[in-house]
DNA sequence: TATATATTGATAATCATTATCATCCCCATT
DNA sequence: AATGGGGATGATAATGATTATCAATATATA
């Protein structure tokens, strides 16, 4: 219903799938690349499911990130953010966050393996990392220009 | 008093220098790479300062990094801790968090100097970048197999 | 269908952080 | 040396995100 890979995760979990937790798991699919926090999220689901909670909310969201549906992480306000964990990028977020309209791109590539494979010679597990860079994005350089000439 | 350039820093931004915040940063010398919380630094702040209060720790924490003299971040309890920016790693943190005990380790050298370009190069401006590896430390890794083999 | 178990929503509680405000301290000027 | 003013401080209230509690519901299984 949700794709092999999230239908899976919420198998092995033993995971019931409540008109609740769908309508979240549908908000996050519709979200796809974004970056929700949890009244964000309740906001969405209430549409689908109007006497949804917020306390339903955060434990759907915390759930989910646990079985690695969901990637948890927090940026520059304060409170959490969760985005659909796409089979790729999973247990590899780098985000790029513009410091002045708080956009989050985000960065395909993965050339950390090596890194990661440094720490594992030096007797590390490695599990998982995160990479944020702080920028101006080209928009807001723009903008910035023609602000202050 | 501090180390040239975080006198200069002071001074730079007109930082008047009470007993209070010098008792702060002495806390932040005294654990030179090490990760504290506000609450942790109010507790040793008042062996030099007995009457400080928890307010003024905030305050003078958030006003020492937004001077980039020390580095404030998160990692997976929900408080934000400071520590030294040393002149080397200003700007470039990278933290091996060990998931069993907490400890948070060091990534020395820089690797991401190539990333940055790529991103200057598509028209970001970085400004700042923070990695975490989170991982098994080697000690964990054998403390687990001793206990379930 | 009955019963045990999991889930939910409302709301209170928690905890880190921030805002408020009266008081204090420090420096410059008289 | 006294005075005045602005920043700094400490106590504490307020905030805001998240978590815990608990009675009511829904669900699965016998």
């Amino acid at each position: 219903m949700f794709g092999k890979n999230i239908n899976k995760k919420l198998k092995d979990n033993d995971y019931r799938l409540t008109g609740q937790r769908t309508a979240i798991l549908e908000v996050m699919m519709d979200n796809q690349g974004r970056h929700l926090s949890a009244e964000e999220v309740l906001v969405q689901a209430r549409e689908k499911q109007p006497n949804i909670g917020i306390a339903t909310v955060y434990r759907t969201l915390e759930k989910l990130a646990a079985i690695d549906i969901l990637y948890k992480s927090m940026f520059n306000d304060d409170k959490y953010r969760y985005e659909l964990n796409d089979d790729h990028n999973e247990h590899h977020h780098h985000h790029i966050v513009c410091l002045a309209c708080g956009k989050i791109a985000e960065l395909e590539d993965d050339l950390l393996c090596s890194l990661e494979g440094q720490l594992e010679t030096q007797g590390f597990e490695v599990v998982d990392h995160e990479l944020k860079f702080f920028v101006y994005c080209p928009e807001c350089r723009e903008k910035s220009k023609r602000v202050s000439p």
